[in-house]
DNA sequence: GGGCAGGTGTAAT
DNA sequence: ATTACACCTGCC
């Protein structure tokens, strides 16, 4: 008999692990051939599923991972649970009309250090290529665990990395910014649980500062490693959702994004954020609704390339 | 093949 | 303060 957790109050956590804010979860089938998630959180490889009783802890099945796993979905945070969240954000008339296709999102507490890095990785770049990238990060640099699954790099191996095997986790031009981060943070530069003394602006600016970090990954650090349910990530998705939900469509600087979100969702931004994303990704992925109204690119001019390869 | 993908750094105005 | 562009790499 697993041991159960919580009636988990509204949290879906198919939608919450594959949110995008955490890269480290697959699906495995279970003895009874439902659905088990499989992640690592910590030094630990946690088998989680849920069914209409609740949610269950199949393994570790020990007082203190149940415990690591409840901080990890958020239930310490918000102890009115996703529930109660969305009970405020459906006073929001756009929210509503979409809640029912995203209800359960939870925003996970995750570790910063790992989610600095996983989103200096997302830039510009694909899920699946995260996720794999992700993945060999692991297995190049992270403590061995068991059945091949690595925990996540300590900023010291990261810091120490040979570009030759970073390359080798097809970071492409990230890689540097993946070791300048590190060596920012295993050198003591940037102190990330020092981060969640300050006022969110002073922690903005400081993580502004990390090479690879810009407002969006900022604000995703913020959103699902320290805990600020405030921070409101802008990205192509969500821009493409508030724009054509919010604005009839008209196109806004990502500014004016995070300016509306703040004055509308206030302290409840992130959570708004992440059912907005969820659906632009579900219901608005041809909607360029911006791109249109956008002047046409200027035609290529063809420029010597200042890194050139060689014949 | 050119464009795109959870953006950011840099060099311009 | 805002804007335009290049950019590893895998995939269509």
């Amino acid at each position: 008999m697993p041991a159960w957790i919580a009636k988990a109050d509204g949290l879906h956590l198919a939608r919450t692990l594959e949110s995008g804010q955490a890269f480290r979860w697959r699906w495995d089938a279970g003895l009874d051939g439902a659905r088990v998630a499989v992640g690592v959180v910590g030094r630990h490889i946690l088998q989680v599923k849920q069914d209409a009783g609740g949610l269950y802890l199949l393994s570790p099945d020990t007082e203190d991972v149940r415990r690591l796993l409840l901080d990890y979905l958020g239930c310490s945070r918000e102890p009115r649970g996703v529930a109660g969240i969305e009970a405020a954000l459906v006073e929001d008339g756009v929210l509503a009309g979409i809640l029912p296709h995203t209800r359960g999102i939870a925003i996970l507490a995750q570790d910063p250090w790992e989610v600095l890095i996983s989103f200096i990785i997302s830039a510009n770049n694909n899920i699946p290529k995260i996720t794999q990238s992700i993945e060999r990060l692991a297995r190049a640099f992270g403590e061995p665990l068991r059945d091949g699954m690595h925990a996540f790099p300590a900023p010291a191996r990261l810091a120490a990395a040979r570009p030759r095997t970073l390359a080798a986790c097809l970071l492409g031009y990230r890689a540097p910014y993946v070791r300048a981060a590190a060596r920012m943070v295993a050198d003591g530069d940037l102190d990330l649980d020092d981060l969640r003394r300050l006022p969110f602006e002073a922690v903005r600016e400081r993580l502004l500062e990390v090479p690879g970090v810009g407002e969006k990954v900022a604000d995703c650090i913020l959103l699902f490693g320290l805990d600020r349910t405030a921070a409101f990530p802008v990205d192509v998705w969500v821009t493409r959702a508030v724009e054509r939900l919010y604005f009839r469509g008209r196109p806004l600087t990502p500014k004016q994004i995070q300016a509306f979100a703040r004055a509308r969702f206030g302290p409840l931004a992130g959570y708004a954020q992440q059912h907005l994303f969820a659906y632009a990704r579900a219901h608005l992925r041809d909607a360029r609704t911006s791109e249109r109204t956008r002047p046409a690119p200027r035609p290529r001019t063809a420029a010597p390339r200042r890194h050139s390869r060689g014949t």
